[in-house]
DNA sequence: TCTATTTATCGTCTTATGGCGATAAGTTTA
DNA sequence: TAAACTTATCGCCATAAGACGATAAATAGA
């Protein structure tokens, strides 16, 4: 029933940082816990918004949620979330300077055009 | 205009690896380059589909294509693509066993119910 | 208890995504 | 050149995803 293969959870992960205030999340996050009260003015997204995303990256594992009071705290559920992360920066940045280096060569070609 | 941020390559290249279908092709194209006469059999998706997920491979940069007579063949651009993926199942694994383990433990006081 | 605060959830809208078949465009072979 | 082959692209449909405001539910404070 709860039976998840690697796999699902694999696509369940990845899905949950394809997105750009999800990974804004996580880095804000990465100063440690927040409720969501002060989570909300960082971003400029609705409350129901942020919310939903927060839920996403739970439901993926990423996030710890403890209920404090009438608040809500989030955290990050394991470190290691950012290894991945910071690979994925690291093959940007080689194809953001393949991409320089191949304009460079091509330059020089344009610049001999008419 | 061609201008690309981290952040934007970053989104584009999780959002590439957050299909199923994708996870496969490139399991599938470690072993080697493939045209995609080949990689069609072993895939239960028809020519279009295939081909459009070999684009969005292509186009994050993770995909290298080569036109070879009639044909076009793909294969990895760079193989730290794999390594994103095995810490994703790293991650992935901990939360199986984690799971496992709460089950573990909320089964003896299951055991106990009426 | 009444009110304010906090957060999740619901309903709705718009856009994105994945799937397919049909077609186009290029290459090879007959 | 005609036919066959290979692959990309187009148009369409169904579903998923992201955004929002409104509402609900729970707690804290007056």
């Amino acid at each position: 029933m709860t039976q998840k293969s690697v796999s699902d959870l694999r696509v369940k992960i990845l899905s949950a940082l394809s997105d750009p205030t999800r990974l804004q999340l996580l880095e804000y996050l990465s100063g440690g816990e927040r409720c969501v009260c002060e989570i909300l003015p960082a971003f400029q997204r609705s409350q129901s918004t942020i919310s939903k995303h927060l839920n996403i990256l739970y439901e993926a594992d990423i996030l710890e949620r403890k209920v404090d009071g009438k608040r809500t705290v989030y955290c990050i559920k394991d470190p290691q979330v950012f290894e991945i992360i910071r690979m994925v920066d690291s093959l940007a940045l080689m194809q953001i300077s393949q991409l320089a280096e191949a304009g460079r060569i091509l330059g020089k070609s344009l610049n001999n055009r008419s």
